[in-house]
DNA sequence: TCCTCCTCGGAATGCGTATTCCGTATGCTG
DNA sequence: CAGCATACGGAATACGCATTCCGAGGAGGA
C-alpha cells in the first residue's frame, strides 16, 4: 500500500486533518512550526496524494477525455499535442480513447471517460451519418447531455452538436476556396476521392468542392474509399485503371491529406508524374507534408489550435460556446498547370 | 451528481449492496428477478459508475500511464498506438503525459501517475545523462522504484533500467549494421547528425555507427543538433556550408528520420541531389517514411510492436523483463552509389 | 478581572463503491 | 416432521481524503 495522509499526520504528531490543511491546498494555514513537522513527515514517507479519493471527495477529477480515431494519424496526433497543451495550462491529466472509427468504442470510451468523472471530454473524430450509426451516436450523445448537465464541459472538433462546445473546420468553405483557385489556374477536370459514404467531414469536403465547380459550371466524378493512405492509393488506382490511355488524366481531390499521399503514390506506380500527368490536391495540411516532393497542393488547417481551442472550450464551464476554425487555400507544385 | 449506486439501489427496491453484486461483476449473484429489476432501474436512470470509487476500494484504477515527450512526432505517437492497442485488450484506460524531453515535467508526470494510482506505466522517451539530469532523474526513479514495490508494473522504452521492464531498441546493433551495409555498398565519407549531446539513444545510435566504421578504418565527423526535423535541417545546412565546393558531399547518418527528413531539405535547398550529391540515412522507419521521396535508408524499428510489448510487460505483474527490439536495416536510393 | 471574539487542532462525517458478516427463509436429508 | 445446510438480501464497514463542526486556549477590550 502506498503511503496515506493519515500516516504522515500520525509521524507528524498531528491529526489527519491537519496535515490534509497542510499539503492539499485549503482554506486554512496551520502553524508554522506545524506545517514543517507535516512537511518533513511527507518527505521522509514520500507521501503522493491519491487522487481517486481527492477526486471522490472534491467531486472534480483534474481529468480531460480526449477522444481520437486513430493516434498514429498525424491529423490526430498534431490535434491532441494541442490538447495536451491546454490541458498542461489548466493542470488537467489528458485520457486518451482510440477508436479506430467504431462508433461502438466510440460510446465505449465517452462511457468510460464519465465513468472517471472526467471534468471535460474532447471529441476529435468526425462523425457518421446513417441509421446504424444514428442508433449509437443517439445513446452517445444522450450520456454526453447528461454529463454537461452535471457541469462538466465537452467540446467536439467537427460540425457542430446540439448543446456541445464546438470547433468546427470550415470544410464546405475551405473546399470551395480550393475549387476555385484550382479553376482560376485553368483546371478544368476533377475527381473527388470523397472517403467512405456516411462520413460527415468527407462528405461536407466533397460538397464544397463541387458546388463551387457547379457555380461555374463545372462538373466532377467521386471515387469513395477508405479514409487512409491506402484508401487514397485504391482510390486513385481505380481512377487510373479507368483512363483512356493517352488522355489528360484529371486533377484529384483527395478530401484527406493522407488520401492525397496515397494517391500520389498510386500515381508513381502508374508511371504518372505530378503535376505534368496528373495533379493532386488534398485537405488539412498535416505536418507531413511539409517535407513531401512534390509539394501537395492542400487546405491548410491549424490543427494544432483547433485540439487547444476544443480543450479550453470544454474546459471553460460557460456553456456551450462554438468556434469556427479558417480553412486556407496553400496551392503547391502537385497543381501547377504548364501554362502559368 | 451523477447517478449512484444507492438511487439505484433505492428505485429497484433492493440494498445498495445487491445492486453492486448486479451491475459491477461479484461473485455472487442475486435472484433472477432481482437482477431484473437493478438492471431496469440502471437503465432508466442512466446509471455509469463512478470509476474513482471504484478504485478506492479495489485499489486498481484499470488506468495506464504513458510518458511521452512528444505526441505530435510520429515516432511516438506509432509507440502511443501499441500502447493504446495493449491497454483496450487489457481493459485498461490510457492516460497521456507529453513532456517535451523536460526531466521535470517527466518527473511531475510520473507523480501524477501514481498519485492516479495508475497500474502500470509506460516510459517512452530517450533517457538523459548528465548532472543536471540525474539528479531529476534520481527522484523520478526513488518514485518508480516505490511505484513497483507496491505491486504496480512500469517498462521503459528505450535502454534497460535496473528494476523496470524494459524494451529495448537494438541501437547499437542496428547503427552498425547500418555502418557496414555503406561500407559494404562503397561508401567510405561519413558525418554523423548525432543529436543533442547527453541523449542516450543518441549518443548509441552515433557509438554503434563510429564503432563498426572503425572496425574497417573509418572515422566519421560528429554534428550534435536538436532531436527534430529542424534539428536535422540545421545540422545539415551546417555540413554543407562547411562543403568545399565542388566536393563530394559525406553520407549523412542521422540518428533519427526526422533529423534526416530535415537534413534531406536542406540538401534539397542547397541544390543537392540526393543520392548523387549527398547521402542521407536515418533511424527508426517512421511511418511517414513510407512515401516519402527520394526513399530514406534507415534502421527499422517496429514502433508499434515495441509500444505494445512495453504495455504488455508493464501489465504482466511478474517482475522486471526485458526484451530487445530488433533493429534491420532497411536500404532505399537515398544511399545508391553510382556505381552499384 | 471578566467576558467576548478569534485562532487553531482534532473529532466526526461523507464522497460512492465493494465486501465481509449476519440473519432469515428456503430446500433438502433422514 | 425435525434438523441442518444453503442461498440470498441487507447492515455495517473500509478505502483515503476534504471539510464542517466543535472545543479549548489565547488575545484583546471594558
Amino acid at each position: 500500500m502506498a503511503v496515506t495522509l493519515a500516516q504522515v499526520a500520525s509521524l507528524a504528531g498531528v491529526s489527519q486533518p491537519t496535515a490534509s490543511r497542510v499539503l492539499n491546498g485549503s482554506a486554512r494555514t496551520p502553524a508554522p512550526h506545524v506545517v514543517e513537522a507535516v512537511r518533513k513527515a511527507a518527505d521522509q514517507l514520500g507521501y503522493i496524494a491519491n487522487a481517486q479519493a481527492q477526486a471522490l471527495v472534491r467531486s472534480s477529477s483534474r481529468l480531460l477525455g480526449l477522444v481520437v480515431h486513430d493516434i498514429a494519424d498525424s491529423y490526430f496526433s498534431t490535434i491532441a499535442a494541442g490538447v495536451e497543451r491546454a490541458a498542461e495550462e489548466r493542470q488537467l491529466q489528458v485520457m486518451l480513447a482510440v477508436t479506430g472509427r467504431d462508433p461502438l468504442r466510440e460510446l465505449a470510451a465517452v462511457q468510460t471517460f464519465i465513468s472517471h468523472r472526467a471534468d471535460a471530454v474532447v471529441m476529435a473524430g468526425s462523425q457518421w451519418s446513417g441509421k446504424a450509426a444514428t442508433d449509437v451516436r443517439g445513446r452517445l450523445l444522450d450520456n454526453l447531455e447528461r454529463f454537461v448537465d452535471d457541469k462538466h464541459g465537452a467540446a467536439v472538433i467537427g460540425p457542430r452538436v446540439e448543446g456541445l462546445s464546438a470547433v468546427t473546420p470550415e470544410n464546405r468553405r475551405g473546399a470551395g476556396a480550393l475549387a476555385n483557385a484550382l479553376l482560376d489556374a485553368g483546371t478544368r477536370d476533377f475527381i473527388v476521392l470523397s472517403g467512405p459514404p456516411g462520413l460527415v467531414t468527407g462528405a461536407e469536403r466533397t460538397a464544397g468542392f463541387t458546388a463551387a465547380l457547379k457555380r461555374r459550371g463545372v462538373t466532377a466524378r467521386r471515387v469513395p474509399g477508405d479514409l487512409s493512405r491506402d484508401g487514397g492509393f485504391e482510390a486513385a488506382q481505380q481512377v487510373f485503371a479507368e483512363l483512356p490511355s493517352g488522355d489528360v488524366a484529371p486533377c484529384l481531390f483527395a478530401v484527406t491529406d493522407v488520401m492525397a499521399i496515397g494517391a500520389a503514390a498510386a500515381a508513381r506506380l502508374a508511371g504518372l508524374r505530378i503535376p505534368e500527368d496528373v495533379q493532386i490536391a488534398g485537405f488539412d495540411d498535416i505536418v507531413t507534408l511539409r517535407d513531401f516532393t512534390p509539394g501537395l497542393t492542400t487546405v491548410h488547417l491549424p490543427l494544432e489550435e483547433m485540439g487547444y481551442r476544443a480543450a479550453m472550450l470544454a474546459t471553460e464551464g460557460a456553456g456551450a460556446r462554438s468556434e469556427r476554425a479558417p480553412a486556407t487555400v496553400v496551392l503547391r507544385e502537385s497543381t501547377l498547370n504548364p501554362g502559368s
